[in-house]
DNA sequence: GCCATACTTTCGTTATTTCTAATATGCATA
DNA sequence: TATGCATATTAGAAATAACGAAAGTATGGC
């Protein structure tokens, strides 16, 4: 029960270990975009971006919407972007840290 | 640069994509205990216990602290609390809401 | 120095993830 | 219904992660 949660949770969490998929909350932000437009901004193999839109999409952290011939995704709660940010700081703080270890070492 | 910085972020981020490094998290929260406790707690075998804190550790999730002859953990920076956190809620607002679609449909 | 305790490291195996290339689908228009 | 564009899916190869078992290291007490 306790440990199904954390595998749960751990299976929510997996959508931010990547950088591709950490770039695509990262543009999409709060706004959606087609999927050929998010491609040319990532610079990245459309088959590869479905693949990655698709995994997220799957455990409900993108949404998608079709107009005409072109699906525009967005993210569906903006904790996940929270989250993401934080995560951010911790990394852009350690990178401080760590330069302020090496100047006085 | 740009994507190396989303390579760094996601390698940070990995360390929640594994349901006992969450538990960990969760366990650990704001205090510090010792690899044999953290062991009990989990019910796992040391040996991956140990591998799972020493990846944390080399990403810098956690610090540890020898006294005598036990080895005390605790977590680095508390945002890292707050996003994990944050994606539970992800998570447990999913799950309310799919309860809530199929009392209807 | 020797032993027990607490923890870590290494190694080999298995499982999972990520990517590319190729093929398939869905919609719009002629 | 044939064609073209946007996107999705599948298959298979390569890279990475997770685990257990066994051996290794550090500390404290005798």
């Amino acid at each position: 029960m306790e440990k199904e949660i954390y595998e749960m949770h751990a299976s929510i969490c997996q959508i931010m270990a990547n950088a591709k998929r950490l770039e695509i909350i990262s543009i999409l932000g709060n706004r959606e975009l087609p999927v050929g437009e998010l491609a040319e901004k990532m610079e990245i193999r459309m088959a590869n971006l479905s693949q990655h839109l698709s995994i997220m999409k799957a455990k409900g952290i993108l949404k998608s919407r079709r107009e005409g011939v072109s699906i525009y995704y967005r993210i569906t709660n903006p904790k996940v972007v929270q989250a993401c940010k934080l995560m951010r700081d911790v990394m852009m703080e350690q990178i401080r840290e760590k330069g302020r270890l090496s100047m006085s070492g």
